[in-house]
DNA sequence: CTGTTAGCGCATTCAT
DNA sequence: ATGAATGCGCTAACAG
């Protein structure tokens, strides 16, 4: 392995010259030994070593992105988490940063390897508590959060409108006439507020409509519970449509439905939220509202390095829109 | 920041010590002094800093997760790869490692970052020709491939058994009576050995059958085509059923069929080849050969690690089985 | 059992 | 414009 003092001697110069010429120093050099030093680096294949420059001068480059989730799960098995990481991986790499995926609700574990790495900045996916402000100021590196809504200090945000995303739902199904409607959460046990916000845009949206949502019909069920969802939706009398608040979901429960023998859109609509790429693949294709995740990841990844170019930079927040993309599986009653 | 001196001189002992108790060297240190140095350690929150670490004795504890593939790709935006990634990850953090993954096609990106971050070991996805075993060896780690069919030298390689998916993939057709069949295989223009392998087998089981696959029916033509695909492969005269080998391009193609009136099963029998999540959830329920994407990630790991604790294991391959999954897809003629 | 010393590869003063 | 020296935080000999 050849080292940045390997090519100062081959060069017949010193190590700081060479560090020079690496950083693109050139006004503290030598255009001609410049020249000279770089066909060296690239005559010998030399390629610094990010542990030393990041012992060095703590800038290591990483960038970790959080998934704040029991750490036991393969996080990137959900489409959205995997599309929206992907997309931040490659924002990252694109940028010569290095993007490292960590899927923890530990905030030891967290503070840990920020520090451990000299990470840079963090990326944040999920929901945001006291304590991981708290991490944040110790932490002294910008952080980006995405989908929060916690208002208790200013903080670096990219989200979308989930409020207009859950009234532009309601507005769909009440304008094909649907009114007795139910609404599925899967997020809400994880404490998500932007679920929540779904909640609450659905609900007065329908409101406008005249049409209310009882407490009774908004199911706040973990994922993968399908199966039970499907049967308590069924449970509830003269229900035409339902809004889940994840396309995912959504599509497990339009197969739970099917299994139980109710035709979508015949008997009950569904609209989910994502747009994600399978929603288009199933049958019916499934109506929701899109967000644009792969804008969202390039945004938030801009924020960063704005911060990290310049670390007193001011906070700031993306709100993204979101819109109706209609399919096939709300039908008119 | 408290380092690791930090806690020494506030141990009243030397960084050796700290050092030693840190690495679990406790035969050189005694107990009473090694708690207390414990309780420092948690009181303050000290955290090892892994570049230090890493820059001193060369043991960073990253392990490369290189996807080949064109760098400007989201690469995790394909369920197999984010499935099998996410689940590599999850293995890793689980046994203390920190897995980087990336995206390239450029073998001077590879090495530079195997070099910039004391890469442990490298776990590869994708095709792989001579240039990557010609960094194999400039890099002095342990490589371990996925899905690799190459026998220019011994390699680790963990894959499954692709020419017996094919075979199965046939007789379950042949079976339900089908005679002429077509073939569909997204990744051969990537070089994909493994399709090679699922069309052989396919060919090969067709034949007990008496029934040939014209090179005609055998198409090689990009992923995301699925249109051209289905036209094509209506151009066909009496084909009744298509094997794709991915599930991904599989449900694509149903999509396709759908929109130009062709009916799953009833006018086109459709074989995948895979199982991810979204097989099941597409109407009709795709019909495929499952792998088993987690083991797969699981033993990889392992195999990894065995040589990451002893360097001069020989190398060892292996070959997961696989599975028809019938679902809904092929019907009988 | 414990402390001292010497690097790992690089960036960064401060000299020249 | 260039070089010598120092230190980042840690591990690994070796001494005591």
């Amino acid at each position: 392995m050849v080292t940045l003092k390997d090519i100062a001697v081959k060069a017949g110069v010193s190590k700081a010259t060479v560090s020079n010429v690496l950083n693109g120093n050139l006004t503290k050099v030598s255009p001609c030994k410049a020249k000279e030093i770089q066909d060296l680096i690239a005559e010998y294949g030399y390629v610094p070593n990010q542990t030393a420059r990041s012992l060095s001068n703590k800038s290591s480059r990483i960038i970790s992105l959080i998934v704040y989730a029991d750490c036991d799960r393969n996080v990137l098995a959900d489409p959205y988490i995997s599309l929206f990481a992907g997309e931040l991986l490659r924002q990252l790499q694109k940028r010569g940063y290095f993007g490292m995926i960590r899927a923890t609700n530990d905030y030891a574990d967290i503070l840990q390897n920020l520090n451990a790495w000299n990470v840079q900045g963090v990326i944040f996916f999920g929901t945001l508590d006291k304590d991981i402000r708290e991490i944040q100021d110790r932490a002294g590196i910008p952080f980006v959060f995405t989908d929060s809504y916690s208002s208790v200090r200013r903080i670096n945000n990219v989200g979308i409108d989930d409020y207009r995303g859950g009234m532009i739902a309601a507005e769909h199904l009440a304008e094909r006439g649907h009114r007795r409607l139910a609404l599925f959460a899967p997020g809400v046990e994880t404490g998500s507020d932007l679920d929540k916000q779904r909640i609450a845009g659905f609900a007065f949206a329908l409101s406008k409509y005249g049409v209310a949502l009882p407490d009774s019909h908004v199911m706040l069920a973990e994922p993968r519970r399908a199966d039970v969802m499907a049967r308590s939706l069924l449970d509830l009398p003269g229900v035409t449509g339902v809004f889940v608040t994840a396309d995912i979901a959504a599509i497990e429960l339009m197969q739970a439905l099917k299994r139980l023998g109710v035709g979508v859109p015949g008997d009950m609509s569904v609209v989910g939220f994502d747009d994600i790429p399978m929603a288009r693949l199933v049958t019916p294709g499934l109506t929701t509202i899109r967000q644009d995740i792969t804008q969202k990841a390039r945004i938030a990844v801009e924020i960063l390095e704005r911060r990290l170019d310049a670390p007193s930079c001011p906070n700031e927040s993306a709100i993204l829109d979101v819109a109706l993309v209609s399919r096939e599986s709300v039908g008119y009653v």
